[in-house]
DNA sequence: GAGTTTGAAACT
DNA sequence: CAGTTTCAAACTC
């Protein structure tokens, strides 16, 4: 495993490097340095397909946030895991930072959490720190429900050239994960892997962690697959951002108004992919950010491969006696959805209560900026009250789910002790049935919007954060979500379970997260926090996620059909809407259903495919077996009179080359066909004559319109000049130009002679009606010179 | 734009 | 699982 340089270590800040994390590692023993006996051990070497990320060493808590290699094998899908230290590390953390550099076991505990990292675009990762160390005897209410070993965060992603990366706790890293509560021996493993242009975020909540009683509960998050790895060699410059931002901790606070709220790291570019826990990823450029706070954590950041940015924030910080104790809100980017993590830090007691407050003046309010060719970010709210958001991890999805339930008891809840809610217009979050009071959104920000979070300081009031424009996520109050549980794991792409909104009890609404990206209001955020938090640093996040090969930004970009349903109520596979997880907008359907209207139904709709098909909402387009092309259908055609070569086909109309699996009669859409290859190069023809033309069009007309303009003169003097006189050699030769690119469409084309010279003559005509429109224009667009 | 063709989805 | 029907997109005229 690679160890970071020492070059590289003075370039991050003390604050980053001096953590406790490496403390802790630099003195552990050898045995621990030594290849941990884990249940998945890391390959010596990385095969460039398995995009084992590097493991950085990010924070030796006792609560044993281990970071573990993305098992190659698992990834079944390109995207970004982000794996958060469990609510439980968090919880019962404070905002001291004073424990860095403590290096006995027991001092470990004190260890600051990271509640959150973010990846936002330009490839910064930001980590929210839980502030706070526990108590160094590990009793502290927050830390006592966590055993020393068990708990793994891993962070790993892809530099822009692929190069993962991942943030570990080395300490805990031969320490076989153990999850309390479950006592399956499952280590419970927050994983972020970016792949190229599909990042993925999935976070184990701190519940989930805690051994509460879902089932999936110390579910192991799976590691998604790389579609393909960039040569590292081809690292490109790139800007990579440590933040860590502490988070508010309410309990054994020492010094709350000495964290600063925001820390900046460096990031350090990593060269090879490493397995051992001690490596340090490394960015290829490192960008530095001011940076507030002391931190704890030692965090190695490696550049998302694509101008990605993901930012997660989640803190949990949670009262003993809370059922739950942490919560950590799992988004699913897959759809170049932001994500937002929910940080809750839950004040008890007023004493703690107070502490939140003061935790809350220190933290600024993050402020998200998107600017030109950002394509997205996200924002990131820490929430003090905790809505008791439940991470429902999927094996073997990439998508992630979150489910909102109901506070079990109104004592954890009393954040009207701390509700110094500065701004009125804040409501106060609800103890009582908070979850239909307490609202969670993810505003998604399209590409080339710029978006403003409010920075309003959050205490115990909901925080609203508003965006100029959609997409978004909203976690949607809905109602009869249990029925629809069991299949969660086959949710469509970025499905929220949500809240039902006016049922008062807790309902779920199953929203895929392109549904929530559609919702036509004001993209906000509304969550309860004791906290603000910061904005020190903007935080801009591009969440460019691919789907089915694409990215974000370009199935973003591209407007999606609109459907003509007219039977379906667009609530089956039938209606391309709905099969992609997307409400119906500006369609042509007839009495559609998809749409928060009818969201029953839908619901209903969504369980029944995936009764019929458990990966109905999956793309079909995949990536097939090793050696085989990146992207395969994952079900094969089923083609019988269109050869494969129409898009019927669905292979064709992914343009991808039919495979064994497919069942299609008369195939020739296969690499060697040569109807298929008549068929692309006439495809690639066209559009080259397209691009041709345009370019010479344009060529054209901007020599047309300089010379209009160097003439301008002249024709004033003159008293007007015939169109003959615009005809300079710029213009001559812009005028050949479509008149050879007319010719060798006429060529392209087989056409007759006769016909390529009628076609050529057409098109100086046209020329020349051009040169003499513009003459004309000229004379008339300047009547005073003229 | 209307009608036809096509293949996936849905149904039996 | 296979055959049939339904459906909406793709395609043709």
């Amino acid at each position: 495993m690679d160890v970071v340089s020492p070059e590289l270590n003075s370039l991050l800040p003390d604050e980053i490097m001096d953590t406790e994390a490496i403390a802790m590692e630099e003195e552990l023993p050898a045995e621990h340095l030594a290849a941990p006996p884990r249940s998945e051990p890391e390959p010596a070497q990385v095969p460039m397909e398995t995009e084992v990320p590097e493991i950085v060493s990010l924070c030796p808590a006792t609560t044993s946030m281990q970071i573990t290699s993305s098992d190659a094998q698992s990834s079944t899908s390109s995207g970004t895991q982000l794996l958060l230290a469990p609510s439980g590390l968090i919880a019962g953390t404070t905002t001291t930072t004073a424990s860095a550099k403590t290096t006995s076991p027991a001092v470990t505990q004190n260890l600051t959490k990271i509640s959150s990292v973010t990846v936002p675009a330009n490839h910064q990762l930001i980590i929210n720190k839980v502030a706070g160390a526990p108590a160094a005897d590990g009793k502290s209410p927050g830390t006592a429900v966590l055993k020393p070993e068990g708990q793994k965060l891993l962070v790993a992603g892809l530099s822009k050239t692929g190069q993962p990366i991942m943030l570990a706790l080395p300490h805990t890293w031969n320490k076989p994960a153990t999850t309390q509560g479950t006592g399956d021996g499952k280590p419970t493993q927050i994983k972020m892997v970016t792949t190229v242009g599909k990042p993925v975020i999935a976070v184990s909540s701190a519940s989930q962690l805690m051994g509460t009683s879902t089932t999936l509960q110390a579910q192991q998050l799976k590691t998604l697959q790389l579609t393909k790895k960039p040569p590292v060699s081809t690292a490109g410059p790139m800007i990579t951002k440590l933040i860590i931002t502490k988070a508010l901790n309410n309990k054994g606070l020492s010094s709350p108004a000495s964290v600063a709220p925001v820390v900046t790291g460096r990031v350090v570019t990593q060269s090879t992919p490493v397995t051992p826990p001690r490596t340090i990823t490394i960015g290829e450029t490192i960008s530095t950010v001011p940076q507030n706070t002391s931190g704890n954590s030692k965090v190695a950041i490696s550049p998302l491969k694509s101008p990605s940015k993901l930012t997660v924030v989640s803190v949990a910080s949670q009262s003993p006696n809370s059922p739950q104790k942490s919560v950590t809100l799992p988004l699913n980017v897959a759809l170049g959805q932001q994500i937002l993590t929910v940080q809750q830090s839950a004040a008890t007691s007023p004493a703690k209560a107070g502490t939140s407050q003061a935790t809350a003046q220190t933290v600024k309010p993050v402020q998200t900026v998107a600017g030109v060719g950002t394509p997205q970010f996200k924002t990131i709210i820490p929430l003090t009250t905790p809505p008791n958001v439940q991470q429902i991890q999927v094996p073997g999805s990439r998508f992630h789910y979150v489910r909102l339930v109901t506070a079990t008891t109104g004592s954890s809840t009393p954040q009207s002790g701390s509700s110094t809610n500065t701004n009125p217009s804040i409501q106060p979050a609800k103890p009582v049935m908070m979850n239909a009071a307490v609202r969670m959104s993810v505003p998604i920000v399209p590409a080339q919007t710029v978006k403003q979070v409010v920075p309003k300081p959050l205490t115990s009031a909901a925080q609203v954060v508003t965006t100029s424009q959609t997409p978004q996520r909203l976690i949607m109050p809905a109602t009869h979500l249990p029925q629809i549980q069991p299949n969660l794991t086959n949710l469509p792409p970025g499905t929220v379970l949500a809240p039902a909104h006016g049922s008062g009890n807790m309902g779920y609404a199953v929203l895929p997260a392109p549904y929530v990206t559609q919702i036509p209001q004001p993209a906000f955020v509304t969550l309860t926090s004791s906290s603000t938090f910061s904005t020190a640093t903007p935080i801009q996040t591009q969440a460019r996620l691919s789907l089915n090969g694409l990215s974000t930004s370009e199935a973003t970009s591209r407007p999606r059909k609109p459907c003509n349903c007219t039977r379906s109520q667009c609530l089956k596979l039938y209606c391309d809407c709905f099969a992609n997880g997307e409400f119906c907008n500006n369609c042509n359907c007839v009495n559609c259903f998809n749409n928060l209207d009818h969201e029953s139904e839908r619901l209903k709709a969504i369980k029944a495919c995936l009764d019929r098909n458990p990966v109905a909402f999956k793309p079909k387009i995949g990536k097939g077996k090793e050696g085989e092309s990146d992207r395969r259908h994952s079900k094969g055609c089923n083609c019988k009179k269109s050869g494969c070569l129409k898009n019927y086909c669905e292979c064709y109309e992914a343009k991808i080359m039919c495979s064994s699996i497919c069942k299609c009669m008369g195939c020739k859409n296969f690499e060697e066909s040569p109807e298929r290859k008549t068929l692309m190069h006439l495809a690639d023809a066209a559009e080259v004559r397209v691009q041709q033309q345009t370019a010479a069009k344009t060529k054209l007309s901007s020599q047309i319109s300089d010379l209009l303009t160097r003439t301008t003169p002249a024709v004033t003097s003159g008293g007007g000049k015939l169109p003959y006189t615009f005809v300079t050699k710029e213009v001559a030769e812009a005028t050949c130009d479509c008149l050879l690119e007319q010719a060798e469409q006429a060529e392209l084309a087989n056409q007759p002679q006769a016909v390529a010279e009628r076609l050529i003559l057409e098109e100086f005509g046209r020329c020349l009606r051009r040169i003499i429109s513009f003459a004309g224009k000229a004379k008339t667009d300047c009547p005073i010179n003229c």
